[in-house]
DNA sequence: TAATATAGTTCAAAAGGTGAACTATTCATA
DNA sequence: TATGAATAGTTCACCTTTTGAACTATATTA
């Protein structure tokens, strides 16, 4: 079936995409901080007003790991908790000023990286490509 | 700057579309065998006469914890190991008839899944899609 | 108001990772 | 060809991450 054959070299490249990337970021993060804790901290940048539970269903995870991960990130002192006064059972997330300083300062190394890998593309194919990719991330997410 | 915004949409979407496969295989395979166990016997399989080494390299760990991660896979059955005649420092990892047997049965139930999603896409589309990705992990894994 | 649901934490146990020290083997060269 | 360096893989001690169950505190609903 060809689906199948699809499905497949969809899988062994993102695999592999995938790897090389987490290699790149263990080189340029690493000391300082894990890969997994910088997703997290990524995340909780990206996603305002986010919680544990929103962390959990996001990286599929249970929620005492993400309890145990917050706090590895709260003893660094890049993000901070917040409870919510209206519902005092939720804790919102934030990252601090020297979180944000961190994630700048890393991602500034990352993207030096990615975008020379990209410039091997047209324009237009990377255009194309990173839409496909969204619109699979939007079909995935829609469950 | 324009690229920095195309890295930053494409990282975004990619570790959503990574995080949800995750989440999938989490469900499809669980209580056998972890993830990152999944995602070594699957390695064994597609590359021929594979070392620890090879492992290593590939996911960007250190060789002690292949080796763990294999004796783990050893302890359930799923390979074996076979010493290279000629070169008796190196150890081959096969997969046995019965890893086989979890990795089809598993991939048929992943399939599915997958191909549902990719089905939301113009065969054309897909094709373009594939080849970007394919492209670009040729591209990550020569240096 | 009692029963139930939800958000988050704690805990013990397992999986996964690191880096250094080690064994066994092969390669290189003087 | 003997020996010193390189390579493949393992073991070890220690840390991080995840799991699942039990728990606390708060909200919802019947």
């Amino acid at each position: 079936m060809e689906l199948k054959e699809l499905v497949e070299r969809y899988q062994s490249s993102i695999n592999q995409v995938y790897r090389r990337v987490n290699i790149i970021l263990k080189d340029k993060i690493h000391s300082d901080i894990t890969t997994d804790q910088f997703s997290t901290l990524h995340y909780i940048l990206k996603h305002k007003d986010c919680t544990s539970t929103d962390i959990a269903n996001e990286f599929g995870v249970g929620k005492s790991a993400v309890t145990a991960q917050i706090n590895r990130l709260y003893d660094k002192g890049l993000i901070e908790r917040k409870r919510d006064e209206r519902d005092r059972r939720v804790v919102y997330l934030y990252v601090t000023q020297k979180g944000l300083d961190f994630i700048n300062q890393t991602e500034t190394a990352i993207f030096e990286i990615l975008g020379k890998y990209l410039s091997n593309f047209e324009k237009e194919e990377i255009n194309a490509f990173i839409h496909s990719l969204e619109k699979l991330a939007k079909i995935m997410s829609e469950e």
